[in-house]
DNA sequence: TATGAATGAGCATTCATTCAT
DNA sequence: AATGAATGAATGCTCATTCAT
């Protein structure tokens, strides 16, 4: 057997493991799936790992989606949200890397162990962040908004598509609908 | 032992299969969860169902919710959807009958074996229901909406609320705000 | 329920238990088959029957086999062991009350808790009925064989056919060729 | 616990079982009493074999009889046939490997399932190698018998044998006697 | 480090038998 | 006498995890 660097073989199993996630989810994933796609040994595994959670945290931990377009640029708010909006879309169009079921399904399972501030947490900064742009242009006269009624609801709207699209086709055309609505009403006056 | 009359055992079995579902969700429950907590033998449990899946169904196959509000009555279209929508809140918010984590992962779990367009109809008819009171409400000239887009866009959100709720707490005055800004937005023009 | 008169049911009990043991062996018979089989109540044949294999012995208690061929009648030697052959070929081919398999099975299950001398007397009382009727032969001139090497031969071949039958296809045109064979050898001189 | 090279465990697990089988025959035998006999562990066994039918039918497969006597050696067909019945014999009066109760009952469980034709050959073969033997000896003169009759005669008879040895103790004379009856026969004119 | 043989707890399921009615 | 609901021992099988090599 060739010798394999430490930190190579890690890639090696974190790479089976998220096609295997994406394949089977989270709940129906075991050990011995991911053994089984990365080729690696059954004892071998725990050199690195100590079990499929630890494996699916290491990987969702990992830095991957660039929010920066809400926080970096000097950008109309209405632009961000649009940007933000069609980033969003696109993300959950895309078949191919659908790590969304899987998502949902770690989340159900370890929803009962941690506390619920946690929990909350994961959602109130999504809000927060979307609240921050739209305050932007309140502030600058851009917008006339609630914010924090609007950013809530950008929110749980996209939590009902990505739910949906695990479960259901999702035509691309309605979804374009859906998101020109949202900005309509972000132009529109309190 | 007492002997119970079948319908009473089967009744006392869903109710404890119930509870454990409440707790457990759907995937983590196993027979045997089911016959401790109804406190019935090993075998017996078999006499009246065949796997852990089939109490489930029955048990949400029984007619629970009455969405008579939405087909019945002859109320104006925005007072229909209005109540719709707080009979939706009052089931998110009521922490008692809490079945939404079961049924997502019940719902994840099927989704590999039954047709898409089965599944897509699960959610299609939801939409319909309530883009054909928006289309009553157009039709006699008290709203004038786009019915299709905004159909979709309450089920989308009601959708990703419900998610939310099983992993968050959710504010009761933060959906009571929403339900009025979607109220309100129903009554806006086109 | 009418009510039935209990040899009746007993009656009925073994009538359904035989039809079960022709079609499934013994080994492969359990309790509920023969409680369907017959229409009983599943406590019911337990008022009859401890066991399925007290069922099976019951059965093979009740006197069925006419053997009076053998002992009562008045008959050339020869002409004896041609009957009784001719009875065992024709038992053996009848495809209809075949409870050969089910033999089998049975005196499999029993053979470790009975004592061999019972064992041995099944097999050695077919052996000395058939070599009284060669020793009458011998004696009143009509035969000239080795009366317990004939007797034997003829119970042992008999066995081995009746085993492949429950296995096997037996060509009747092979048997009779078999048995015309064995009666001119009884006809041959020592 | 020490470990041991598969093929080494292999073999103990498949020694174990022939214990097992020759005690309590093929019906009454369950994993779990393999299991116990080879002192392996519950899951242990399912890494070498998946039922008890698969380590039945790998022990039977397992090359033992040596039937060149047969087919190989130059001999008179007479010495043939004799050093066949008297390795039967031996095979028959040996209580050390009895296997044949369960390959008794082995051969009544898949009778059902496999197809007749099949079950007919493990017979037929047998039959015709015989057949062969005495073919060639009427050929070159040394006998003058009706070979398809007796081979089938002597197959019956040894199935008899055989099966009565499972069940009652057989004295080697009555047998001696039996086999050089046999013999007498193929010597005899047809 | 790395391997994979071995372990045993855990789950689903069947079936003879009992016993309240 | 008769019923069938209920029981629990027994069996097959899977899988995360350990540990001798």
């Amino acid at each position: 057997m060739a010798y394999k660097k430490s930190e190579e073989k890690r890639g090696i199993i974190l790479e089976a493991a998220l096609r295997v996630f994406q394949k089977k989810g989270y709940k129906n994933v075991s050990m011995t799936d991911i053994i089984q796609e990365s080729k690696i040994s059954k004892g071998g595994i725990y050199l690195y790992f100590k079990s499929v959670r630890e494996i699916y945290e290491t990987l969702i931990n990992q830095p991957q989606r660039d929010d920066s377009i809400l926080t970096d640029k000097k950008l109309p708010a209405k632009t961000k949200i649009r940007l933000f909006l069609q980033s969003q879309m696109d993300e959950i169009l895309n078949p191919e890397n659908n790590m969304i079921t899987a998502n949902y399904e770690y989340l159900f399972s370890i929803k009962d162990e941690l506390p619920p501030e946690i929990m909350n947490k994961r959602f109130s900064e999504a809000v927060s962040t979307i609240k921050k742009i739209l305050d932007e242009g309140n502030k600058n006269g851009e917008l006339n908004v609630d914010s924090k009624y609007l950013a809530q609801h950008i929110v749980w709207f996209l939590e009902g598509v990505r739910l949906s699209s695990t479960v259901t086709q999702i035509k691309k055309s309605d979804l374009s609908r859906q998101i020109s609505g949202l900005l309509k009403q972000i132009e529109a006056n309190k």
